[in-house]
RNA sequence: GCCGCUUUAGCUCAGUCGGUAGAGCACAUCAUUCGUAAUGAUGGGGUCACAGGUUCGAAUCCUGUAAGCGGCACCA
């Protein structure tokens, strides 16, 4: 007979347990409600707390916390589990024959990936689904934990036919100990756990299945297509009904049923993926590179522009054409075939590219003529217009598209200035995020498994980008400062800024690399104060990505309501009675003096319609003129967002568009 | 590119069992001159994504193509 065991409770008291005890029979002792609240448990034996099911006996002295639906972290994450192994045996149940695979939880709720019958799930089969979920749920199943043998598991779900489970169950670590979890006593899945100790503890009335979509077994586009349902899972239907809530108000937001409503841009078949811009929305296009201007201006950039249809030739030598030639559009460089019959292209000619990107343009830039050390470092910025043949099912409004502008420069600059010229762009892109009212993210992302060069150069160009984020004071926690492996281009590593919107997503926009490899494949190279070749090397860096998608962002975080220096439209001159249509041409004509992007409304209608209407749009601020403004030469200002007009003259009116209208960089101080 | 779904008026959508299309908004005209989120009446507007097929007859059923949507994979 082993010894008692010894669990420490958070209150600081210690129970002795008879050995073989579980967490469960520590919650029965203390009392019989928080037997019935405990979910699962955290136990401690030294080594760090571990979430483990209540049924498992303790292996020596421990620490023990009982997990219950306030500790909603790991409450929502067991739910979650538990919602997918639910899903599994209902469908399992529904559609015999289904392969189970894998069904992890997520930020927001599950899914499960099976490999159908007969045919791949579609969303009319989630009310059944569901159904069957929620008898499984008040079954109450015990759910029980099973420690097995590996051969004699891979064996049983091969008798069943589980092939997807038996592959995965040969894959998994020799020292690994493979446990099944039974939910009642006629189904079970292979998991590591934890799980709750019953289904009844899942609130029927907390999940919703919320869409299927195709997966490919282990992630692997050479694998089978699996068929992928997703659900969303809380602990109650309060919590459910915010998350619902929550995607309303995201969709509401989406920038292409804004960008239509607002009369913005529009996609279309023949050009899909690339953007018609509507003169509002090309408006706030001028505005944004009216700001990107100025801002490189300042710091020292030179602007420049590119072919747009470069040699082939020219991708080879800069690695491109091997590695992404499948993402471009090619061009033959020949007259076409005008006649009626036979093919448009003869086959035979060179090939020409549409540019996927702007450096090697700028490089050549770089090679003309002689540099010198003094030239360095040389800043060179483009508003690049790009081309990128990207796979169709990718694209996804101003979000991903295959025609878009990139605010692209290039500082080709000396070993010694890379990290000064690191750390000023830090600065920049802080200052310019800030403007548009973003919090952001940097993150440094490492070299990848396939790349150029050699590791020397990459724990060179590693370590420069990190000491540059040190002294811009942002390789802190406060800044999201974070390292990611593998992540970084093929041939640099790159500083990554990340946005957080409005609502909490999270946008990749800003990025810095660090090139050695291109100056050297381009053959790039400045006269040293020795006298002799130096190769530069080459920062790659963006601070809106690309305008579409930045853009695109600031329609949703903004929901659509755009800071005045933004707006299209910054304010609606609108009248209530045409006896005020004089005044109110007076009134746009002063604003438009003022650089004021007004427009007037003198329609016949009434002044609520009018309201509306620009509402609707988004439009900051209405001028709302009637008899008494006329006569009086004020204006009625209703402002979006606030609760009631004010009345003012109209030049105090003016002056204050004009202050709102001032883009952030332009105000003083 | 892969899986599923979708495609009807400028927009949002309805259209039953296969019998040549309908609403609201928008637009035009007329009336209304009105004080902060929809004034009323009248009118015009559609090769039902495209191409084939089945059928006496197709928006509707079948096949293919394209685009869009939700994911997957990809994202220099």
């Amino acid at each position: 007979m082993s010894a008692p065991v010894k669990i420490s409770l958070p209150d600081g008291s210690v129970r002795e347990m008879p050995a073989g005890s579980t967490p469960a029979d520590v919650a029965a002792a203390i009392g019989p409600g928080l037997a019935k609240a405990a979910l699962a448990a955290r136990v401690d034996y030294g080594a760090g707390s571990e979430l483990v099911d209540l049924s498992r006996p303790f292996a020596g002295d421990a620490q023990l916390a009982l997990v219950t639906s306030r500790d909603e972290a790991d409450a929502l994450e067991l739910a979650r589990h538990d919602f997918a192994h639910v899903l599994a045996e209902a469908v399992q149940a529904l559609f015999p024959g289904t392969q189970i695979t894998f069904g992890p939880s997520t930020d927001d709720g599950f899914y499960y990936d099976f490999d159908p019958d007969a045919r791949p799930f579609t969303e009319e089969d989630l009310p059944e689904i569901e159904a069957e979920m929620r008898r499984i749920i008040a079954a109450d199943k015990p759910i029980r934990r099973e420690v097995v043998g590996r051969d004699e598991l891979i064996a049983k779900w091969r008798s069943v036919g589980e092939a997807f489970k038996a592959e995965w169950a040969g894959e998994l670590p020799e020292d690994e100990e493979l446990t099944v979890y039974w939910s009642g006593e006629d189904w079970y899945d292979m998991c590591r756990g934890p799980h709750l100790p019953s289904t009844g503890k899942l609130d029927p009335a907390a999940f919703k299945l919320t869409r299927v979509s195709g997966a490919y077994w282990r992630g692997d586009q050479k694998n089978a297509m699996l068929s992928r349902i997703y659900g969303t899972g809380w602990l109650n239907k309060k919590q459910l009904d915010t998350h619902l809530h929550r995607l309303e108000e995201a969709a509401k937001r989406d920038h292409r049923k804004l960008g239509q409503e607002m009369d913005l841009f529009h996609l279309q078949s023949e050009a899909h993926g690339s953007v018609f811009w509507h003169p509002k929305g090309y408006l706030i296009w001028r505005a944004l590179e009216a700001y990107m201007r100025r801002a490189i201006d300042t710091a020292g950039y030179k602007e420049v522009k590119t072919p747009q249809v470069m040699d082939a030739r020219q991708w080879e030598q800069s690695g491109h054409w091997g590695k992404y030639r499948e993402n471009m559009f090619v061009i033959p460089d020949e007259v076409p075939n005008t006649e009626d019959d036979g093919p448009v292209i003869s086959g035979e000619a060179e090939w020409m590219a549409l540019k996927p990107m702007n450096c090697p343009a700028h490089v050549l830039i770089f090679r003309q003529g002689i540099k010198s050390y003094r030239d360095l470092p040389l800043r060179l910025y483009e508003n690049g217009c790009c081309h990128r043949n990207e796979p169709h099912g990718a694209l996804h409004g101003l979000m991903r598209v295959r025609q878009f502008t990139q605010d692209d420069a290039h500082i080709f600059c000396r070993e010694d200035q890379i990290v000064e010229e690191a750390r000023a762009f830090c600065a920049l892109a802080d200052r310019i995020y800030n403007d548009f009212g973003f919090t952001y993210a940097v993150k440094l992302a490492l070299r990848p498994d396939q790349r150029f060069g050699a590791d020397a150069d990459w724990d060179k160009a590693e370590a420069e980008l990190r000491e540059a984020v040190v002294r811009a004071g942002m390789a802190t926690d406060d800044y999201g400062w974070e390292e990611l492996p593998g992540e970084g281009a093929f041939y640099a590593p790159k500083l990554e800024w990340h946005l957080t919107d409005a609502i909490g997503r999270t946008w990749q926009v800003g990025t810095l690399q660090s090139d050695r490899v291109l100056p050297e494949r381009l053959d790039a190279s400045y006269i040293a104060e020795d006298g002799d070749k130096h190769r530069p090397v080459m920062l790659h860096r963006a601070i809106f990505g690309s305008y579409e998608r930045f853009i695109g962002i600031l329609i949703e975080h903004f929901a659509g309501k755009l800071p005045v220096w933004l707006a299209p439209v910054q304010a609606v001159v609108a009248t209530i009675v045409s006896d005020a249509d004089d005044y109110a041409r007076d009134v746009v004509r002063q604003l438009e003096a003022a650089g004021i992007r007004v427009e007037a409304d003198l329609r016949n209608e009434k002044i609520n319609y009018k309201v509306r209407e620009h509402s609707l749009k988004k439009v900051p601020h209405m001028l709302v003129l009637g008899k008494r403004e006329a006569e009086e030469g004020t204006v009625a200002l209703r402002s979006m967002g606030a609760e009631h007009q004010k009345v003012m003259p109209l030049a105090e009116a003016i002056a204050m568009l004009r202050a709102e209208a001032t883009p952030p960089d332009l105000r003083l101080p």
